[in-house]
DNA sequence: GTACGATCTTAACTTAAGTCAATCATTGGC
DNA sequence: GCCAATGATTGACTTAAGTTAAGATCGTAC
C-alpha cells in the first residue's frame, strides 16, 4: 500500500533504503470509509494525505450548502496547505466519497522528514508546483469557461469521474446546481 | 530598487553579503511601460518577475476576450509556473497596467541560484506556498461567491484596486462583463 | 477650448441559471 | 418482492448576466 506513496516519490528523486524504511515506519495507511469527513473546515489541520485508493472531495460550506473544489483519486496528495503550514483553520472540508485507502503524514513527520533528509525539501517543492499548476487549471476552467463547456471538458477529459461520482457533486463542482446539471444534460442530448 | 527583492527573502532567510552580491548582479530590474505584454499565451515563460513598482495583470484569451484572473502589485512574485518549470506554452498571458519596474529573474539565474545557494531551495518552497496561498483563495471566491458579493469584498479588502485599476479589467476579473459591473455597482448605491 | 478616443452608463431584449415543488428512477435493507 | 431513502428529472416562475446598441462622461493632445 504505502509503496504506491514511495513509487511516486522515485518518480522524482532516488530514494535509499533508510529513507525508504524511516516512510514506512512514520507514515500509516488508513482505511477511511466513505463519507468520513477527514478535515473540518475551520478546524486546524494536522495532517496531509495522499491517496492510494478511493476519492477525496475538497468543498467549501457557504450558507449551508456545499460548493466543490475538486476531487482527488489515486495517487495525488490531498492537503490544506494553508491550514497545514501556517497552522491557521482550514476554509475547506476534505470529505472521503469512497471507501478510501489513505497514507497519513502528520506535522510531525512531514518536518523531520524536511529536517533529516534534505531531498524531501526538493520533492515538497515539486509537490507543490504540481498542486499549483492543478490550481491554476481549476482557475482557468472557472474564468474561461461556461458551465456547460466545464461539463464537456470533464466529459472528454475524465470521463470516468463521470461515473464514479453522483450527479450532486459534479454539479456543484461545476458551478451549478443539481438541477441545472440535469438541464445540461438533456440540451446536450439533442 | 532591487532592494525591495532582498528585503523580501530578508523576511524569510537571512542572506550573505555574498548571495546579496550574486542576487544584485544577476537580477535586472527593468522599466516596463503601460500596456506592455511581458508574456504571451501560447509562449514559453523564460523568465518569472518581481514586481518593485507597477501592477502586472494575469489574464487569459477565450474566444478574442480577455478574462482576468489576477492582479499582482508591489513586492509580489508573477510567474507562470507551469509554463516556467516545465518550458511549456503558457496557457495564460501577464501584461504591465501601469507604468512598471520589475526584477527579472530568468531561467540560468533562478537555477544558478538554486544549485549555488540551497537556501533557495526554501525560498522557492515559500515562494510556492504563497502563490498556492493566492491560488486557493481565488478558488473560494470563485466557487462560493457571487460577482456582487466579489465586488463587496474586493471593495472591503483591497478598496486601493478600485481606484487603481480601470473598470473594465475589474469587470472581468470578477467575471462579468463591464456592463454588468456597471448595474451591480447602480444597484449597490440603493 | 475643442475634438477625439477611451471609458462608463443606460436601455431593451435574450439567455441561462436559481428556486421551489412535484414526480420519477434506482438502490439497498429487510 | 416491497418499502424507504436517495438521487435524478421536469415544470413554472424568478433573477441576473449576456448582448447589442446608443448615449454620457472623462481625459488628453493639439
Amino acid at each position: 500500500m504505502i509503496e504506491n506513496l514511495i513509487q511516486y516519490f522515485q518518480n522524482y528523486v532516488q530514494l535509499t533504503e533508510e529513507e525508504i524504511d524511516y516512510i514506512k515506519q512514520s507514515i500509516p495507511v488508513k482505511e477511511v470509509p466513505k463519507n468520513e469527513v477527514i478535515l473540518r473546515q475551520g478546524d486546524v489541520s494536522k495532517e496531509f494525505f495522499f491517496t492510494i485508493k478511493g476519492c477525496v472531495r475538497l468543498y467549501y460550506i457557504v450558507n449551508g450548502e456545499e460548493k466543490t473544489a475538486f476531487f482527488y483519486c489515486e495517487n495525488e496528495f490531498v492537503s490544506s496547505y494553508e491550514s497545514f503550514t501556517k497552522q491557521l483553520p482550514a476554509k475547506h472540508s476534505f470529505e472521503c466519497i469512497e471507501n478510501s485507502d489513505l497514507a497519513v503524514i502528520n506535522f510531525e513527520t512531514a518536518y523531520k522528514l524536511l529536517e533529516k533528509f534534505p531531498k524531501f525539501e526538493f520533492l515538497a517543492r515539486t509537490m507543490m508546483e504540481q498542486e499549483l499548476i492543478v490550481c491554476q487549471e481549476i482557475i482557468a476552467n472557472l474564468i474561461t469557461l461556461s458551465p456547460e463547456q466545464r461539463y464537456l471538458k470533464l466529459r472528454d477529459q475524465q470521463p470516468d469521474l463521470l461515473q464514479r461520482i453522483p450527479q450532486y457533486h459534479l454539479a456543484t463542482f461545476l458551478g451549478v446546481r443539481p438541477e441545472s446539471l440535469s438541464r445540461i444534460r438533456k440540451r446536450l442530448i439533442k
